[in-house]
DNA sequence: TTGAAAGCGCTAACAA
DNA sequence: TTGTTAGCGCTTTCAA
């Protein structure tokens, strides 16, 4: 592996110039700056990282931690994770990448020096990580809302709004009693916050507009998702609208809806608040809320960079979620009322 | 930070002894060793990971290439991820992601001593990438089998025999007639190693049973799967049993099936190949020869480990096939012949 | 516009 | 059993 010095001797000039020639940090004569890079293309010279990361307290690597939990959706972690990766590299940054949920992982590649700064995600509403990721140097965003956030920046998708936005688009189609199938028990006991937040969102607005309402946790399994279907049901018969927040049992929940005889939309409204990949591969396209989880992933990024160089106050991002019509909410004001009661 | 020198004045002693409590690569007292690890709490010492990179030629990182292609499942994906990072941690390794296709990324982190191996998934059979990875000092190992392996190590699961067994399963159960629903045509163009290979060993082995059998390819999608369901009944109108290779169409193409009525395993067995959780997790669980994804990405650690102190000589690795029973395939031998010809 | 040289924090060969 | 010290390959200050 050839050193900066063998380019320095190479081109004949100092290994300082070559280095200069490489970031860009002092002007440098074009004659210089041409004997310098033929030189490090003749030697296929690459700067060692290690020893980069040594002179210059820079590693060029973030830490992405995606833990695998159980019961969330890995198609959606995925995207958090391309969207990670992508945006890092624009900024010059590899990802290294944990997948087991400890504050240990977190502290080793932090306190051991291996990353310029860290991404967190699927943070629950009292995050034993928190804490930790406080105390660290190297700057920090969270994917999800903690209940304290200990001067840690945050984004994500603003899931309240998104629960109210749920129910309005629903009311102003003329929905009066709607419904809600949400992440399974797992994830609503570890106090996940997106869950936490979309029902708080969906049940206050419910309550403001005077529209019926009902929430279910739903495994994510076909049976999981007939038993939500059936809960929901009992609870509000009339429903005629479903939100589902539950990507691996959006397909379960709305054939559990036609094995009843609720046909989508003229039956029974569905709404998702998922990918917009995962709604409209489904069966049927469904209308969404998208979760747009690719930008999310390159937000946080884009966030943490901005904080290596200058510090940046730590913010809250919450993206504005929006509706997607894909056909699968029905216009009740606009047709007649079809439903067979149950 | 603290670094290896203040550990060493906190403790008394000199800085190779700190190094050397570290590494266990001498004996150290008990009382020496003891003021050290004191030292070592007292102040939260980490080593620095770039110093010791540039000291040692050791990272301990290792590259992961998992290139999100088109119509590739990220569910399998991710196994294969989760396998590499759980396996590399026992190895007190820590992986670096890459999701982008390109030997540049490779390039990048592999001479630029940012790892101290590489595994690289999805390997197609005229792979561009083998050739720059066969030129690294690094140790690699390919997930897949590239025609050309230049020297490389390779694992994967055994897919011409597990095409094989596939078509035996059947056949020893009574099936005449059988068909291939398999990969995307994207994945077929690009001559994914693990795509052809499964055709091959279900073409050849249908012919020696003297099985009738047809082949299609499947996008994974609804329609998609509704296309090559009909594509395969009208190329093998006797169809009795079919396997399906493609774990984003498996739900799609059963259910395309039961569309024309055909009831599954009544009328058609389903075989699937896909990792185990996505075989349970259909709407009805399918018989299926498991693809071990994790495990494959745990045995690419230890290949890569086992390679990275004596040079271990290149081999490939082929994990047998095995058919997991989920009631999904029907025994036509033991029962009258029901099915009602379309 | 360029060069010399002092670290950055660790490992491991050599000495004792 | 332990210490001394010369690198590892780079960045950046200070000088010219």
């Amino acid at each position: 592996m050839a050193t900066i010095d063998d380019v320095a001797r190479t081109a004949g000039v100092s290994t300082s110039t070559v280095s200069y020639v490489l970031s860009g940090k002092r002007p440098i004569s074009a004659p210089t700056r041409l004997r310098v890079e033929k030189a490090i293309r003749e030697l296929g010279y690459r700067p060692h990282a290690g020893a980069r990361a040594l002179a210059s307290s820079r590693t060029q690597v973030i830490a992405l931690m995606a833990p695998l939990r159980v019961d969330v959706d890995v198609s959606v972690i995925m995207q958090f994770v391309t969207g990670v990766v992508t945006a890092a590299r624009t900024y010059e940054h590899d990802v290294l990448l944990l997948t087991q949920d400890d504050a240990a992982g977190l502290d080793r590649v932090a306190s051991g020096s291996m990353v310029d700064a860290l991404v967190v995600m699927d943070i629950e509403d009292d995050d034993p990580r928190v804490p930790l990721l406080a105390t660290l140097r190297q700057p920090t965003v969270l994917i999800g809302l903690p209940h304290e956030a200990a001067g840690l920046s945050c984004v994500d998708l603003d899931f309240e709004g998104a629960g109210r936005l749920a129910v309005r688009h629903l009311a102003a189609r003329g929905h009066r009693a709607v419904g809600l199938v949400g992440s399974p028990p797992a994830v609503l006991e570890r106090h996940t916050s997106y869950a936490e937040r979309i029902l708080r969102g969906f049940r206050s607005e419910a309550q403001s507009l005077e529209v019926q309402s009902g929430h279910v946790a739903c495994e994510s399994s076909p049976s999981g998702a007939r038993a939500a279907v059936d809960a929901l049901l009992a609870a509000v018969p009339d429903v005629t609208a479903v939100v589902v927040h539950n990507e691996v049992a959006l397909p379960f929940v709305v054939s559990a809806l036609h094995d009843r005889g609720l046909r989508t939309p003229q039956d029974v409204s569905v709404l998702a608040v998922c990918p917009p990949e995962v709604a409209e591969s489904q069966p049927v396209p469904l209308s969404s809320i998208d979760l747009p989880a690719h930008t999310i992933g390159a937000v946080a990024v884009e966030m943490v960079m901005a904080r290596l160089d200058q510090d940046h106050p730590a913010e809250t991002r919450l993206l504005t979620p929006r509706v997607v019509d894909r056909g699968s909410v029905l216009d009740r004001a606009a047709v007649p009322d079809q439903r067979i009661s149950p």
